[in-house]
DNA sequence: GCCGTTTTCGGCCCGACTGTTTTCAGTCG
């Protein structure tokens, strides 16, 4: 069983814990287990095979764990089905919908008999919902708006289309007069894959008037609140955005609470407490004095706790906290330290510009050497190269080597892994290029023990430098593939053959938690762009970002290294 | 149910906004 389904299970539970009105400090223990578990590096199902204690998970201890061996073992979960027959089925679903909680969930299920949303909704047409005690009309019109939000999709969002729109947002308000700070909060800027909402947080003179000015913005498609420091809207988009405002001098500990996550500002909070220190989006109140101190930046407010500054990225409440206390973070890559761009498409293939105006959009970038990965044969649709016309742009790149100062161009390709495990260009030209990225792009359903062994007999090739794209996954569109992931590191590792972080936002591939357990092994990784054109070489950024949740130090990624380093490393005898 | 440089028991983050409450409960992040 999937790390996924184990935490579906638990959040689950926690639901179902929440309408029973249990006490919500175990409801939140089965949520936080739940979270822990689905960002876990490792599949549970590996770490039981090889004698590991779950109990150093975060949030798991003995309970928790001794039902995640039920749950992996036997596939069922004796409690988790006692649980299910105490509350009406489909309860749990009125859940999902925003403004009703597990109060208004179990009134609706015990005085309505409502199992569902098609009967909420329902019951809210023929007027039973408003006429209950402690709701009433706007309430129900709020939960009819919700259900039908819901119904049209809006799931989380791809950071990819999330982060240029509230780039736009933040360009838009920054005209109003006496504003400053305005920065994206959340899960967008720890850099997770999807958000659910986007934060803005900002300071202002006169914060009202940038209130005013968000809900008037043309994005807006509707307001669900808006108070004087405070505005939630729908954007057309259909993504929900919260809009926040403090004093100038208070950013700091506004812009660290709404950047979270929710366990790691618990867990700093609790931290606080113990110090007799009460934290909020105003500041730090000492408990003894009542007297607030305030922080115009992050970095005085985890001073303040004594912690070195935690990056976003990783506020996780994965182990964090404890590392910045002993000050050993590690030293994540910045996109500054990027020499290179290493997976490239040119109009040679599928792309749309010239080689050369990639090499000098990469060079404005202050990279130091770039490689073409055009297509190979087998990609007929992206106009893959043969061998013939291969060799044709092999001598190109090295005319405009001879021409061009400042940026290396390495040659290469990314050629295709076909359904039978062979390589769909011949060895004696592979041996020729710089840089040799092998994928998958057909053939995607194939069983697990058939495409990882597929994909491991391509990182065993001596020519294969880097596997592009590993899972293959196109977020919200498409699943990965299903490798056997511990297996294809293991081998990686032992080949020393490195595995992409592909940046294209809607890949991201591999994923945080992947590259992270690939790193732990010992995988050296790469960040390829996979651009088509131009300016698709600032895609970089989405993997740098994965890149530092998977707590990657710049040596752990090839791109860092100096030409004649990476040079060297490529042309290894193996 | 978890967890421990105050603790193996007794705690467990904090504030804004809405709606229906006549003083606050519910929900959210």
């Amino acid at each position: 069983m999937k790390n996924s389904e184990i935490a579906r299970v638990f959040e689950d539970i926690a639901s179902l814990l929440e309408l029973k009105g249990e006490n919500r400090f175990k409801v939140r223990a089965y949520q936080r287990a739940a979270r822990s578990i689905e960002f876990l590096p490792k599949e549970i199902e590996v770490m039981l095979q090889q004698g590991e204690d779950l109990r150093g998970i975060a949030g798991v201890g003995e309970a928790i764990s001794k039902k995640a061996v039920e749950l992996v073992t036997t596939g069922r979960l004796s409690y988790y089905e006692e649980l299910q027959t105490q509350i009406p089925p489909g309860t749990t679903a009125l859940l999902e919908i925003p403004g009703i909680g597990p109060k208004i969930a179990s009134k609706l299920a015990s005085e309505l008999k409502i199992s569902g949303i098609d009967e909420l909704e329902q019951a809210i047409l023929n007027g039973r919902v408003a006429t209950l005690a402690g709701l009433g009309s706007k309430t129900a019109d709020n939960i009819m708006r919700q259900i039908q939000s819901l119904r049209r999709k809006d799931q989380r969002m791809p950071i990819g289309q999330a982060l240029p729109i509230v780039e736009e947002i933040i360009a838009d308000l920054g005209s109003v007069p006496g504003i400053r700070n305005l920065t994206a909060a959340g899960s967008l800027r720890r850099f997770r894959e999807t958000v659910g909402d986007i934060d803005l947080m900002g300071t202002a003179d006169n914060p009202k008037a940038v209130i005013q000015s968000l809900v008037a913005l043309p994005h807006v498609r509707e307001i669900l609140a808006q108070g004087p420091t405070k505005a939630t809207v729908i954007l057309l988009s259909g993504i929900q955005l919260d809009l926040r405002m403090v004093e100038h001098g208070q950013f700091g500990s506004l812009l660290q609470y709404f950047t979270g996550n929710k366990g790691h500002n618990i867990a700093l909070r609790t931290r606080g407490q113990k110090k007799g220190l009460k934290l909020s989006e105003y500041g730090i109140t000492d408990l003894q004095t009542g007297k607030l101190e305030t922080f115009a930046n992050e970095k005085d407010f985890y001073a303040r706790l004594g912690l070195a500054y935690i990056p976003p990225e990783i506020r996780e409440d994965q182990g964090e906290i404890a590392l910045a206390e002993r000050n050993a973070l590690p030293n994540l890559i910045q996109l500054s330290d990027v020499l290179c761009d290493l997976h490239v498409h040119t109009d040679w293939s599928d792309g749309n510009d010239s080689i050369e105006t990639m090499a000098r959009a990469a060079k404005r970038l202050g990279y130091r050497h770039l490689a073409i990965t055009d297509h190979s044969f087998g990609r007929g649709i992206a106009r893959g190269l043969d061998e013939k016309r291969l060799r044709q742009q092999i001598e190109e790149i090295q005319r405009i080597n001879q021409r061009m100062e400042g940026i290396r161009i390495l040659t290469g390709t990314e050629v295709d892994i076909r359904a039978d495990g062979s390589l769909d260009l011949p060895d004696d030209i592979l041996a020729e290029l710089d840089v040799v990225v092998a994928s998958i792009h057909s053939g995607m359903r194939q069983e697990q023990v058939k495409i990882t062994r597929r994909v491991i007999g391509a990182i065993e090739n001596p020519h294969v430098d880097i596997i592009g794209h590993p899972t293959c996954r196109i977020i919200a569109e498409r699943e990965p593939i299903e490798l056997d992931m511990e297996a294809v590191f293991r081998a990686a590792a032992h080949a020393s053959t490195v595995l992409e972080i592909n940046a294209t936002p809607s890949r991201m591939d591999l994923k945080d938690s992947h590259a992270y357990r690939a790193r732990e092994l010992g995988v050296k990784l790469s960040l390829g762009s996979d651009a088509h054109s131009a300016d698709h070489l600032e895609f970089m950024r989405y993997g740098i970002g994965v890149a530092r949740r998977a707590f990657c130090q710049p040596e752990t990624i090839i791109n860092t290294w100096p030409l004649r380093q990476l040079t060297a490393f490529l042309k290894r005898p193996r």
